[in-house]
DNA sequence: TAGGATCCACTGGTGGATCCGT
DNA sequence: ACGGATCCACCAGTGGATCCTA
């Protein structure tokens, strides 16, 4: 039996050791990876994220691509309530200011993120201890081609407003299922051209979040 | 009296600062600035080029522009024999390899930073102790045009073989007062694309660096 | 003797996300 | 309820340069 923090070799693996976390405590697997979590969820928010990267054998800390490189899955741990619901939006991936204009859907780091995608639930109780939060059970996420359209819209309008400069415009509001969010609390402006007359405008990171709604439909159905 | 860690307002206030190092050691100064440093000159190269900046009120840490903005003034520690003599070439910059095509002299960083340069010698017999090291006479670096040409020749005969895709044939015999060597021992290498073919090589990080004889005469001749 | 190799501190950015006031 | 604000660890890159061997 291969140990658990190396790269699972193939798809059944990954999905085999994900439904062994069903059930579990973080505080246990925290304990067999001899990792630390600590206690206050507020100056730990990324920590359960990176106890089930290191717990399934993703390749940790690397800018690589996807978590497990061979596969061109992602990672994403998502926390819920007791039914099952998500608590929180999914955060996906940085928007490239800059190149908004030139990025096409299909050749976008957003697509690749969102093409395969296992989310595994964390129920996570109002107040509750990080260490006592149990492991649900694992979802391999791959779009229909009716989702697929719906994120590409989504990422096309997004991506379209910030081109044409009016990044500001664009709040959390816009968007059906791919939202856009500010990122990195010290993150710090750039500049960003656009227009004939190349103008030039400062604007602060964001990311795309994926709304609750939509990962709640992913969760409920059986896939 | 300003504090002497608030930046100069005047070239002749840095001035003056500088002249009232000459004949202190490192560590009085050190002390004086409450600034730990380290015995060790192999794990501290570069400590006495930031004592120095604290002292003088440089933009600490900042990447600002120059070490003195508002005065267009870049500072340089430089390690001299009992003569004056420099015993080390002297950092400029990182060579923005992927811009070789594009950046002219008028507009390279290389110039802006080599305009105006306060020279801060420091007397570094062999196996000196860091702490006793002496602080020399300050020289005010203006090129002359004269002396410009020259470093414009070796700005552009350089960016020239890297802009044709021979980085590799760049060595540091190259140049007569700026010479080109490797930078950052951690570095990674950089994708460089060059020729009507758009062709690709690897190259690991290089900085401009001015000759020992260059600067000699510099610190030599009175200005 | 000087060209290529190396050393440290600091920080901005990224990836991991959740917090919490309106 | 959710949109904007925030939190931590880690690491590559930068700026400060000098070391050291062939």
């Amino acid at each position: 039996m291969p140990r658990s923090n190396d790269p699972p070799a193939s798809e059944e693996e990954l999905m085999e050791r994900a439904r062994a976390l069903t059930g579990r405590t973080l505080g246990a697997i925290a304990h067999e990876l001899r990792m630390a979590l600590p206690d206050d969820p507020v100056h730990g928010k990324g920590k359960p994220g990176e106890l089930l990267e290191r717990a399934l054998g993703a390749t940790g800390g690397s800018r690589a691509e996807h978590d497990f490189p061979d596969l061109a899955i992602e990672l994403k741990s998502i926390p819920t309530d007791g039914k099952g619901a998500p608590r929180e939006s999914t955060y996906v991936c940085k928007i490239q200011l800059e190149d908004a204009d030139s990025v096409e859907w299909e050749d976008s780091w957003t697509r690749k993120k969102l093409s395969r995608v296992l989310f595994l639930p964390v129920v996570t109780p109002d107040d509750s201890a990080m260490l006592e939060r149990i492991v649900g059970a694992p979802v391999l996420f791959v779009p229909t081609p009716e989702e697929e359209r719906v994120l590409r819209a989504d990422y096309e309008d997004a991506m379209g407003l910030i081109a044409m400069g009016r990044v500001e415009e664009l709040t959390a509001h816009t968007g059906t299922w791919l939202q856009v969010r500010p990122k990195a609390r010290d993150g710090s402006a750039r500049t960003l051209t656009f227009g004939p007359e190349r103008e030039a405008i400062q604007a602060m990171p964001r990311g795309f979040y994926l709304r609750p709604s939509f990962t709640a439909k992913i969760l409920k159905e059986p896939r």
